[in-house]
RNA sequence: GCCUCCGUAGCUUAAUGGAUAAAGCAAGGGUCUUCUAAGCCCUUGAUGCAGGUUCGAUUCCUGCCGGAGGCACCA
């Protein structure tokens, strides 16, 4: 909307010099008007005082200022303009229907979501991640960009070995059939109990055995496999995400031999310590490791492979990789060897990164003492603890509704949590904040959407366009402008790969939306065009909120 | 030791180099004969320290202090 009216004033008063004029993205003027700031950058020769003194003339005697009610200098550099009602409710009509973006064209990304581990239980970690990466993906399928959703999950690794040793050691067919990720964790777990040099030596060798074909061991290792991904599966389906790949490191492994040999031919590696080695400090990086001396490759490797895969099979023009920041290092060394391979021509490969989960003490979680929280643990945690909570406040549903509002607002709640931060930087794991539903969450907004429903459904009447310019209220006005910056939102999103601005805009949106129904009574207004005209206004928020929300991946019901 | 990220109100967070630094929680006060009180209204409260660049710095640069993560045979 800003964009809109700052291009508008720059056509107006011909200022063809773009960067002249500058409007901010998000507002910082008070809650309810309907202002439109710009701010006039520095330029050549020009006080920015006396440049908007210049362009409040000009605006003045244009002969479009009947669009603004209010044109006023605010200090040096900045205009304050006020939309006028008529323009305001003129473009609040366009809104229906409105014109969907196409931005991506049907451009192939890859969006990795998760990487799991095989065998271990998926814990909160991983939940953020996947959180973060389905709603990144619905962004882009809104813009018009082909996603593919991926699972690469971690499958390869000495860690392998010791798995099907302990197994082979005191592993009971029955057990892991019945509990496969607790019964195999415990199989790994009591590997480290016991510990000491042979055993690790006996594990390297039975990996070893793995990666030259083994049958008995590669049969294992696709059991392994196979029963850690059906249960993941249920995870995956609580949090409402479905992938369209779903592959492992192990099967990118034997390429990796001739990739290495490649490298080592052009130069771009070399040979040091008996491993095989890429130096990188031309670009200011450590030097990286691409096999060690036994001959086994390693995550980075794989992953080189991973990416020529997604390039050439599946003509990926943006791959973008969800995974927490202290990857980053790793996801700048394969960046660099991928950028000297000449891979990444013409192609957006980009670490969309993340702060850490940190325990309460702020500290990283650690495997070893036990402490990782597990996903599908807390998942039901939270739904029976928010069961208690709707029991508390709506007495009055029925018991299969009380379940039904419990899981949506749970689930709701939790993503809200991840998707709702900007920043890179660690967040604290804590319970009374994932379970705090008043204010900046998602069953506020949840809660706004059903009153808003309620409000459509006992009004009797209809919506429609027709008189929006009955609209005058400031309530309504500022609602009616809160509407008008969806697309905004989204397009904020897309730039940077971050869901905050769209959860803040959706939080927004609500507290704008509780405000109007709460100052002004629609089922009682015998003025019938203007009624229409505010359902309208209902209905388009509801709207808003409920496709807003379903970018963040969370739902909405009608009744809460 | 080197590299990266971070430091904003009691807590959790927001702010393309712009206006009087914005919210939520917590604390205190008010509000249900009227479309759902998971709501609405009011009050209290902050940029780690020291410099620099700029008309203007939470934002960019330098140093210091404090926290987290990473740094070739793990992934």
């Amino acid at each position: 909307m800003q964009e809109k009216v700052a291009r508008y004033i720059a056509n107006t008063l011909g200022l063809d010099e773009a960067p002249a004029v500058e409007v901010p993205a998000q507002e910082s003027f008070g809650h309810y008007s309907s202002n439109v700031a710009l701010i006039l950058s520095k330029k050549e020769g020009k006080n920015p005082r006396d440049l908007a003194l210049e362009i409040i003339e000009k605006l003045k005697s244009s002969d479009k200022a009947g669009l603004f009610e209010k044109i006023e200098s605010a200090g040096p550099g900045f205009i304050n303009f006020t939309l006028s009602n008529k323009a305001l409710t003129s473009e609040l009509s366009k809104l229906a229907p409105q014109a969907p973006i196409k931005k991506g064209k049907k451009a192939k990304v890859i969006v990795e979501l998760i990487s799991p581990n095989i065998a271990k239980p998926m814990h909160v970690g991983h939940g953020r991640n996947a959180i973060i990466g389905e709603s990144v993906a619905r962004i882009l399928e809104k813009l018009d960009y082909k996603v593919t959703r991926w699972n690469y999950f971690g499958d390869w690794g000495t860690q392998f070995g010791k798995l099907i040793l302990a197994y082979k050691m005191w592993g009971k067919k029955e057990k892991v059939e019945k509990e496969p990720i607790k019964e195999l964790l415990a199989l790994y777990t009591k590997f480290h109990a016991e510990g000491g040099e042979e055993l690790e030596a006996r594990a390297r060798e039975e990996f070893k055995k793995l990666t030259e074909g083994d049958s008995e061991n590669t049969k294992l290792w696709k059991w392994f496999t196979k029963v850690s991904l059906i249960e993941f599966e249920k995870t995956f389906k609580e949090l409402d995400i479905k992938f369209d790949i779903q592959k492992g490191e192990g099967s990118y492994d034997k390429k990796t031999k001739a990739l290495v040999q490649g490298l080592l031919k052009n130069g771009i590696a070399k040979e040091s310590e008996g491993a095989i080695v890429v130096d990188l400090e031309a670009e200011g990086l450590p030097t990286a490791l691409l096999q060690k001396s036994d001959g086994v490759s390693v995550y980075l490797t794989r992953e080189l492979e991973l990416l020529k895969e997604r390039i050439s099979k599946y003509k990926a023009k943006k791959i973008l990789i969800v995974v927490g920041n202290e990857q980053t290092l790793h996801f700048q060394q394969l960046k660099a060897i991928a950028q000297k391979l000449g891979f990444l021509e013409g192609i957006e490969y980009t670490h969309i990164k993340y702060g850490l989960l940190l325990n309460e003490e702020g500290k990283k979680f650690s495997t070893r003492k036990g402490e990782l929280i597990e996903l599908s643990e807390l998942l039901s945690q939270l739904k029976e603890r928010t069961r208690k909570i709707v029991e508390e406040k709506n007495p009055q549903l029925s018991e299969r509704r009380k379940d039904e509002v419990a899981n949506v607002v749970a689930l709701g709640a939790f993503k809200y949590n991840d998707l709702k931060e900007r920043r890179t930087s660690d967040i604290t794991f804590n319970w009374d904040k994932m379970l705090d539903f008043n204010g900046d969450s998602a069953p506020y907004i949840q809660y706004s959407y059903a009153r808003l429903r309620g409000i459509a459904a006992k009004a009797g009447a209809k919506p429609s366009s027709k008189n929006l310019s009955l609209l005058t209220e400031k309530e309504e006005l500022a609602l009616a402008k809160k509407l008008l910056d969806f697309n905004g939102a989204i397009l904020q999103c897309e730039k940077e790969y971050v869901t905050s601005f769209l959860a803040s805009y959706l939080f927004d949106l609500a507290k704008t939306a509780n405000k109007f129904y709460e100052n002004i009574r629609i089922s009682t207004d015998e003025d019938k065009k203007r009624k229409s005209a505010r359902l309208f206004l209902v209905e388009k928020t509801a709207q808003t909120l409920k496709e807003g929300l379903s970018l963040l991946g969370i739902e909405v019901l009608e009744q809460i």
